[in-house]
DNA sequence: CCCGAGTCTGACAACGTTGTCCAGGCTCTA
DNA sequence: TAGAGCCTGGACAACGTTGTCAGACTCGGG
């Protein structure tokens, strides 16, 4: 009985019942293994009849093609993997959404993960999916050395990295002008009159936040405005610390009269702490939010086009995977100044 | 020249470069190719110094195991699926992030797709992912027919479905109390004195929006309100349509002094309109939103805990696959009123 | 009526991994 | 010192698919 003794031998863990395969398909339609593989991959070669009888099996059996066997015998898994920081950020839905978009045009999966801003995490994520061979990544960096990326690169791994570049690698980044849109936003403060403006950032090790600073400091130097070291605060945007920060800025002699904040989570937490400020401040923000137009006065922020990121490095990805081989390219993106009041405001004294 | 015959038969699309396998790391390690396997899954049976060999020659050739071929012998992938209707949502970030989190816990991967709220496109994705022998699924419906599952969950494929209900199959399901927190919302603005109440909801097609304007009925009924038919809008949620709804229940004579929107996308969209109206309006929303407490009035909203939903189904699905079978089961999950000040408005007239 | 060209079909190997099973060398005890 | 038992290592088959190649069959023309 060796067919018994075939099942027998399948690991126990199984979770495949006994799923159909092409075999018991040709079984039942009478015909070839491969002639099952051509039905079943739209090749040519197969008269209409042996056709409808393999396509009854098909439906009888409730097969469904093994695409693990399928990428094993072909090499190429037509996914995709995005690492991201968090998924419940509002900067990053548009953007995995941007790069699913993409992928599917293709006809590619997208398998992501978080890293939650942990470079282990990120790194464990990324290996997994190569193992996982998928046909490229699109990474946002958490950590700041992709070496370990190399040996995959080298084995055909396409790789775009965005919103930060790669760390002691070289490869392809899509990026937003940071530097640049800080340095507009700011500038915009100074236009209305403030000297004294606070900075309030993510932590410096965070490219983006460290550019974004560069950029404030820029348009500090423009103006001829010397900066004061107490106007600036950068760490982990936990609200406790950004508060504890705002705050700080806000009181004693000389406060600050604008506020420039780094990113989407710091801009909320500031709103909140002027909510309950008697004094009027001006603000803008770095991201844009949703409602910033109905919040009083709405709120001026520098926005940056997530989507256009995210599809921006997904279609590099798949230059990389179809076309001839491209020399790295760094890819800035432009951001945009929108203005709904509260970086309008004057200075109060 | 056995070597360049067996390379040559490689199909040529792949992108594998050379990868090296387990054979190449055996052969450089000079032992045997299940030894290699045993150091690769930290089986035990290897000698340190043996050990010690295969290790260094997986870090000098940049091995790395190849999960489709250890899929296809092991039976199981180690990662889950998610349809959603649109990543780009903020009230799918918190689902996703959450499923994610409890498929780590799992050690599995999270492979996910938008169906952008179409039937055909939720099916397709379905079965791609099957293809893909995902081990579950966790499935937020766009359709409402999913007989086509039945095969695959015959076929041991753990599936959940989230926020809406399967359609013609049985399964589990995990919910919000749609009925119950459009109620309590609605009872809310009939306790603060109104009685002529509108609601702008989704497609009645869709189960949310359905249970959402049964729980609305129900207040009304429940306070001897009868409901009369122009206070009642259903429709694709797109700001057009609602702004236009919104208008017409604000205008004519006896216009509705308080509104009831059905998500979070009719709500903005609704906010932005009585932003503009001169009569104050008071307002419920369902759904939560960044920001409610900031605007002016606050947002009065009924919550739901989309982190939970997501949270709650995964484990649902891990239970599928870890234990023993168990019926499927419908899990409800309360909502809760969040008041702010938008629905304590008193009526104006 | 036969042969060549063309069409359709199926046997077989290979993709890279893991489970089974056995061989050989070692240690420990009597 | 011999025998029993343990530990390590390796040969082999199988997972389900696809590419290659050759065989069988059909049809039309000579």
């Amino acid at each position: 009985m060796p067919e018994t003794t075939r099942r027998a031998e399948r690991p126990s863990g199984s979770r495949y019942g006994n799923r159909p395969t092409m075999k018991d398909v040709a079984a039942r339609a009478g015909v070839g293994l491969k002639t099952v593989s051509r039905v079943v991959n739209g090749e040519p070669g197969v008269t209409p009849d042996t056709e409808r009888r393999v396509q009854e099996a098909i439906d009888a059996l409730g097969f469904r093609r093994n695409d693990s066997a399928r990428v094993l015998r072909k090499g190429r898994t037509a996914s995709i993997g995005l690492i991201l920081e968090d998924l419940a950020d509002p900067f990053y839905g548009p953007l995995s959404r941007a790069v699913e978009e993409v992928a599917r045009a293709h006809g590619a999966l997208l398998i992501n993960g978080s890293s939650a801003e942990d470079p282990e995490r990120e790194q464990e994520l990324a290996l997994a999916l190569c193992a996982r061979r998928v046909d490229g990544l699109v990474v946002i960096p958490a950590g700041d050395d992709h070496r370990y990326l190399e040996p995959e690169i080298r084995a055909g791994v396409a790789t775009v990295f965005v919103d930060r570049p790669a760390g002691k690698i070289d490869a392809d980044v899509v990026l937003s002008d940071n530097h640049g849109g800080a340095r507009d936003g700011v500038a915009h403060l100074i236009a209305h009159g403030h000297r004294r403006i606070g900075f309030i950032g993510d932590m410096p090790r965070i490219h983006t936040a460290a550019e974004r600073l560069r950029g404030y400091r820029a348009a500090m130097e423009d103006a001829g405005i010397p900066v004061e070291e107490r106007w600036m605060s950068l760490g982990v945007t936990s609200p406790e610390r950004v508060r504890r920060a705002a705050r700080e800025m806000l009181t004693g002699p000389d406060p600050v009269t604008a506020i420039f904040t780094g990113n989407n989570r710091v801009t909320v937490t500031v709103i909140r702490v002027l909510a309950g400020h008697s004094r009027r401040v001006a603000l803008v923000g770095f991201d844009d939010i949703e409602l910033a137009d109905l919040l009083q006065p709405g709120l001026t922020v520098v926005a940056q086009d997530s989507a256009a990121l995210g599809r921006t490095a997904a279609e590099r990805l798949f230059r990389q995977l179809d076309g001839t081989p491209v020399a790295p390219e760094r890819i800035e993106l432009p951001t945009k100044l929108i203005t709904r009041g509260s970086g309008e405001l004057p200075p109060d004294d």
